[in-house]
DNA sequence: CAGGGTTCTT
DNA sequence: AAGAACC
């Protein structure tokens, strides 16, 4: 009975109602029924998963030292283990637990400090983009967790194999009293659980990774069932146990959406469990917060969710923070935030995007209200600081910096006093992408027929349908990409011709589609400039380590998901994520219980060495000469040297390249040239750009907005990681 | 709340 | 700029 909802069950006969069901709940509603026709097969319902990966830090440790998969380890931040591995879990230890509490219970215990995140944003930014390559719609939640809309890849299958398939579901199926289990009854979310279990698969052997998944209708419940089945398993929930886990819940602190502050507000109420929420009235839930808030309150009580999986574009903001005992003077303060600037400024610097403003946040000891409390102060960049921290060397950006920090500084504390801090954070955000700047002179572009806006755009396509099941407005930029976008080939590889995104699920079948040449671009052109560049950011980063030497990380984003496939088929990447001992060389063995082991840069003096390695390797910033070919050349770059990561996908790659672009042509032209296209490439159309405004936009749609503003403006390299 | 992030809302 | 949420 159930709360309709998305829930419901498809058949193609149903759809309609439970589509309308769906809306019925959200302001989409007015939309509603115009979405139908849009797409032939609007999902009535849709099918999230969502993954979380087993004590993550931890697993993240184990694979750069294999020797701490035998023992308990934890992963210490200052005085708490933050996380586990399960060897340590079996002796008591549990996250968020102090130092001295596990070391009491586990004597044994080894301990990795975890204050350096590096490594564990890497992997994580590495998985996003596994994910990314096989399904667009993406959304991030934390380090650890993702949310995958496979509602059109679902409904591929569901095309493609008749009913073959659909018959068996991978892993649990939430169900306490599980009676009868009829996967036909449920197609969809059984074909759901076999690419959650494709998709687990792959992230085990690419990454080395394990983690749970959950298969529902949404992203609430897809969130709550994955982690029925701890360790390294998944389960689906259906429709009729919809009621079942929400009534489980016995508070409504439980249901993720409902944090602290909400829940003493319920409480207050007298609603403590997610059965007096489901029930209390939705008036009088209104009085005390708004109706937006208390029918959203109510649905998620009810397990209904229409929140869009909204693809997570690159970070809105870098900071880097710490916290202390105590810091009471100026010059400590100064130091520390010369400290965390120094590896901010590296971060922004490897992002290649340029911060527009600065925010410093303190954290003030006091007995009474103590922590948790936190106050910061921002400004604007001026520009020509901004611009160091992308040319500069970082060591005078930073030296730029401080005086803005400082001045924030004063601004909240008066140093003329006592004052006493146990925390200073540090964060750059409005990140612009830069590269647009000498978009004027067309006459570069003449060269290149028509692409510039098509780009990512294909890899989204199948999202749009989903959109527009789940929010009304989706629509919205659909005509800017009329243009369809056939690749014309490149190098070598085959040609293939665009557009069905849905290419890369081929790779989880095991078999590669070529498609037939001219494919007439059966996914219209529409699809949405948003999604694809949001998404793209994050993924080039990451998926560098993917990528064939040779290939230019931001530019590998335009081509269609076929050809994406391609080169991260083996045959063309180098050995590397797997899952095994490559990664962990590395490391250094005895990390054990030491600090941070192989976290260079923090250092100046090592930075300083690198660069200077780095200067040697690569004569000038910009190479003046391209190199068309081969990765020959390539080398892979040392551990260490990061900085390096943008250099070792030389821009020239003279395979992937938009559409209509002769490769040819493009690799002859200058670098500098190159970037130039390839940053239009990205930003779409200038006009329709909106991008660049981002801010202004997300007012509108709230939701939505995802997809547009984001995506628009989502820039250009970054290369936060290494290209191992 | 720990920690170090990050995003969105108010 | 603070609050709330999530990990």
């Amino acid at each position: 009975m159930a709360n309709s909802e998305d829930e419901m069950e498809e058949d193609e006969t149903e759809w309609k109602n439970s589509f309308v069901d769906s809306v019925s709940l959200s302001s989409a509603a007015a939309s509603g029924p115009s979405l139908n026709k849009t797409s032939g097969p609007t999902p009535a319902h849709r099918v999230i998963l969502h993954f979380d990966l087993d004590c993550f830090y931890a697993q993240v440790e184990m694979i750069r030292n294999p020797a701490l998969r035998e023992v308990p380890l934890g992963i210490q931040q200052k005085y708490i283990i933050v996380t586990c591995n399960y060897v340590a879990r079996d002796q008591g230890v549990t996250k968020l637990m102090s130092v001295t509490d596990a070391k009491e219970r586990c004597p044994q215990l080894v301990l990795v400090k975890g204050e350096d995140l590096t490594h564990y944003r890497e992997m994580s930014y590495k998985l996003t983009e596994l994910l990314m390559s096989y399904c667009p719609l993406v959304e991030r939640l934390g380090f650890d967790e993702n949310f995958v809309d496979v509602t059109n890849m679902v409904e591929r299958r569901l095309a493609q194999t008749p009913e073959s398939n659909s018959l068996s579901f991978k892993g649990h199926i939430y169900n306490h009293f599980s009676a009868d289990v009829k996967p036909s009854d449920h197609p969809r979310l059984a074909l759901g659980s076999h690419i959650a279990a494709e998709l687990r698969e792959v992230i085990h052997s690419k990454l080395g990774l394990t983690g749970c998944a959950g298969i529902a209708t949404n992203k609430l419940l897809a969130k709550l069932v994955a982690g029925t089945f701890k360790p390294n398993q998944q389960t689906t929930l259906l429709p009729e146990n919809v009621s079942d886990i929400m009534g489980c819940l016995s508070s409504v602190r439980k249901v993720p959406g409902v944090g602290h502050q909400t829940a003493k507000r319920l409480q207050a109420l007298g609603l403590v469990s997610v059965k007096d929420l489901q029930l209390f009235p939705l008036n009088d839930l209104v009085k005390e917060f708004g109706v937006p808030s208390a029918q959203r309150l109510k649905n998620l009580a009810l397990g209904v969710d229409d929140s869009p999986v909204v693809p997570t574009g690159a970070p809105q903001s870098l900071s880097d923070e710490d916290s202390f005992k105590k810091i009471s003077s100026t010059t400590d303060v100064l130091e520390k935030i010369q400290e965390l600037l120094r590896s901010l400024v590296e971060r922004m610097r490897k992002d290649g995007r340029q911060p527009q403003t600065f925010r410093l946040t303190i954290r003030r000891y006091s007995a009474t209200n103590k922590w948790f409390s936190r106050e910061s102060r921002q400004c604007p960049i001026p520009n020509h600081i901004g611009q160091k921290i992308s040319s500069d060397s970082s060591d005078d950006t930073v030296v730029q910096l401080v005086p803005l920090a400082m001045e924030l500084f004063h601004k909240m504390v008066d140093s003329s006093a006592a004052f006493h801090l146990t925390l200073i954070n540090v964060c750059f955000s409005n990140l612009q992408s830069k590269g647009a700047a000498v978009s004027g002179k067309g006459s570069i572009k003449s060269f290149f027929t028509h692409s510039t806006s098509a780009r990512k755009t294909q890899i989204f396509s199948s999202q749009r349908q989903d959109d527009s099941s789940q929010s009304g407005d989706s629509n919205c930029m659909d005509h800017q990409f009329s243009t369809p976008c056939l690749i014309t080939e490149p190098t070598s590889q085959k040609t293939v011709t665009t557009k069905s995104p849905r290419s890369s699920e081929a790779a989880l079948h095991g078999f590669k589609r070529k498609q037939s040449p001219v494919v007439a671009v059966e996914d219209p052109p529409l699809q949405r400039i948003s999604c694809s560049t949001a998404r793209s950011d994050p993924g080039e980063t990451n998926i560098a380590h993917q990528l064939p030497p040779n290939v230019d990380p931001e530019v590998f984003w335009l081509l269609p998901e076929e050809i994406q496939k391609e080169l991260l088929s083996p045959a063309y990447t180098h050995p590397l994520p797997g899952t095994s001992s490559s990664s962990s060389a590395v490391v250094d063995a005895p990390c054990i219980t030491k600090s941070k082991p192989p976290q260079s840069f923090t250092d100046s003096q090592t930075i300083k060495d690198i660069k200077e390695a780095a200067e040697k390797l690569v004569p000038s910033n910009r190479p003046t000469t391209v190199n068309p070919h081969r990765p020959d050349t390539y080398v892979l770059p040392g551990e260490n040297v990061m900085e390096e990561g943008r250099r070792s996908f030389p821009q020239s790659s003279d395979c992937e390249i938009p559409g209509n672009v002769d490769p040819k042509v493009f690799s002859e032209l200058p670098p500098d040239v190159q970037r130039e296209l390839m940053s239009e490439w990205k930003q779409q159309k200038p006009v329709l750009k909106t991008a660049s405004s981002r801010k202004p936009g997300r007012s509108l749609m709230t939701k939505d907005r995802k997809a547009a503003g984001k995506g628009s403006q989502a820039n250009n390299l970054f290369k936060y990681f290494k290209p191992s």
